[in-house]
DNA sequence: CATAATGAGTGGTTGAACCAGTTGTCAAGG
DNA sequence: CCTTGACAACTGGTTCAACCACTCATTATG
C-alpha cells in the first residue's frame, strides 16, 4: 500500500527501482547520449557517490555493470575510462541506445542495419528447426501461431507485435541450438522492448498470422524453402514499410 | 618486481587479477559447469563472502557481474536465484562455457553449432563491406591481409590464429554498420579466445592469406559473389577439418 | 643528468551497522 | 475450525569510515 510513495531528489526513482539501478541508468544515458565522450574519464567514484546521492559502494556496484556493458573501463589507480561503445558494445545495448541515443538519424540507421541480420537469423533457426524441431516443438510453434491469430483478430497492433516474441521464442527453442539462441537473445529481446514501446511499428498489412502459419506448414512438411519463401514474404513488405517509415523522420519517445 | 609474488589460499588468484574478479570467476565457473542448477537458490551474501574469503561488498561487486552474464537473477528479500543460461545466456558465455561446462559432448556440439552463424555473419560483413568501404578501410583490410601472409610464411598456426582477429575486425570496421559489429563483436572474441587457447584449431591447409586475399580482391572490383566465393572456399575446407577434429573425442585445456 | 623517494589521487577492500523486502510461525479473534 | 495479523527470522540493499594498493607527477638526491 506504500507503493505509491514518491521519492523526490534530483533523480526520479522509478517505482521499486533501486538506487544502484537508477544510478546505473543515469550513468548509461550519459554515456550513450554523449556526455562522456569516448577515452575521457568520468569523475571519481567518490566525486560521483556525492553527485549521486548513494554511497560509494552502492555507486560501484553501478560502475560494476557499467564495466560489463562494454561502456567504460576501470583500471586500479588510473580512473575509469569511457570506452568507444559503438565499437566495443554488444547487441545489449540496442535497447539503451534506440532510447537513449541523442541523434536520431544515427538511430534510424541502427534500425535499419538491424533489419537484414534479423532476417538472416531468423532464417538460420528455420534451417535448423526443420532439421530438428520436436513434436513438443511443433506444439509450441502451434500455439504460437494461434496466439497471433487472435491477436490479429482484435485489429490492435500492440497485440500483435506482443504475439511475435513468443512466436520466436519457440522457434528458437525448436532449432536446438545454444550458440543461435544466445546469439538471436539479445536482438529479440530489444525488438520486443522496441515494439512494446512503439507498437505502431509493428506492420498490420502483410498478415503476421498467415506467415506464422505458413512458416509452421512448411516445417511440418520439412519444406524448408516454402518457409523461408513465407518468412520472405512477410518481411519483404514489413521491413520495406519500416523503411520508408524511418527513412524521413525521427521518432517518438514513450 | 613484486608482481611474481604468490598468493596462498584456497583459491590461487591469477596475476593482478583482484579478488572480485577471483569470486566471480569462481561462481561463474561453478554455475556453469553444474554445481548450482537453474532454479537453485545460491548461498546467501554472507555465507558466500565467508566461503571465499571476501568482504560481503566485494562478493556483491561479483554477483551484480553474475546478474549481469544473464547468470542469476537477484530479488531483494528472496535471495539470488540461478537462471537456466542456456535458455537466457548471449553469445558472451561462449567463452567461459567452452571453458568451464563439465559436458565434453555438449561442448563439442556447441562449437558445431558455431560454424554456420559465423560463416552467415561473415557473409553479412562482406556484403556491407562491399557497398561501404572507404579507402582508409582498404588500407586496414590490406594491412591486415599482409599481416596473415607474414604469419603464414613463419608456418606457425598460432601466428597465422593470431593475424585471423585483425582480420576480422577491419571487416568490421569496412561494414560500418553497429548492429552487426554488435553482433559479431562477442562472437569474434570467444573465437579469438579460443584460438589462442587451442592454436593447433587453426587450419593450416586452406591458406589464410589467399582466402583474405581473394576477398580483398573481390570487394575491390565490386564483385560480391567473387569474395563470398573466397571465403567459402576457406571455411568449406577448414570448418569439414573442425567438424572431423570435433565429432569424434574431446578438447584439451589449456 | 639520471635516479630514487615522496605524496597526492585513483580504484580495491574491509567490517560493522542498519534499512527494507519476503516468508513462515503462531497466537488471538472470528 | 479457519482466518487474520503481529512477529521473528531470514534475505538482499545501503551506508559509513577507514585502510590498502596502484599510478603518476613532483621533487629531492646521488
Amino acid at each position: 500500500m506504500a507503493a505509491t510513495r514518491r521519492r523526490r531528489g534530483k533523480t526520479a526513482r522509478a517505482r521499486g527501482q533501486s538506487a544502484r539501478d537508477a544510478v546505473y541508468e543515469a550513468l548509461l544515458e550519459a554515456i550513450v547520449a554523449g556526455e562522456y565522450g569516448p577515452g575521457e574519464r568520468l569523475p571519481g567514484e567518490r566525486e560521483l557517490s556525492a553527485k549521486w546521492k548513494a554511497s560509494r559502494n552502492t555507486l560501484r556496484e553501478a560502475i560494476r555493470r557499467l564495466e560489463h556493458s562494454h561502456l567504460v573501463s576501470t583500471r586500479h589507480g588510473q580512473g575509469v575510462t569511457v570506452l568507444d561503445f559503438r565499437r566495443t558494445g554488444t547487441l545489449e545495448l540496442l535497447g539503451p541506445f534506440l532510447q537513449y541515443a541523442r541523434d536520431d538519424r544515427e538511430k534510424a540507421l541502427v534500425l535499419l542495419d538491424l533489419l537484414e541480420p534479423r532476417l538472416h537469423i531468423i532464417e538460420q533457426l528455420l534451417a535448423l528447426a526443420a532439421k530438428r524441431a520436436t513434436p513438443a516443438d511443433f506444439e509450441a510453434l502451434e500455439a504460437a501461431v494461434a496466439r497471433g491469430e487472435a491477436a490479429e483478430a482484435t485489429g490492435d497492433p500492440a497485440a500483435v507485435a506482443a504475439a511475435q516474441d513468443p512466436w520466436l521464442q519457440a522457434l528458437v527453442d525448436a532449432a536446438h541450438s545454444l550458440p543461435l539462441r544466445w546469439a538471436a537473445n539479445p536482438l529479440l529481446h530489444a525488438v520486443d522492448d522496441l515494439l512494446r514501446r512503439l507498437p505502431y511499428l509493428m506492420p498490420m498489412t502483410p498478415s503476421f498470422s498467415e506467415y506464422t502459419r505458413g512458416v509452421l506448414d512448411g516445417l511440418k512438411r520439412g519444406d524448408v524453402d516454402a518457409a523461408v519463401r513465407a518468412l520472405r514474404h512477410f518481411h519483404v513488405t514489413a521491413d520495406e514499410a519500416l523503411r520508408a517509415a524511418l527513412a524521413p523522420d525521427g521518432d517518438r519517445r514513450g
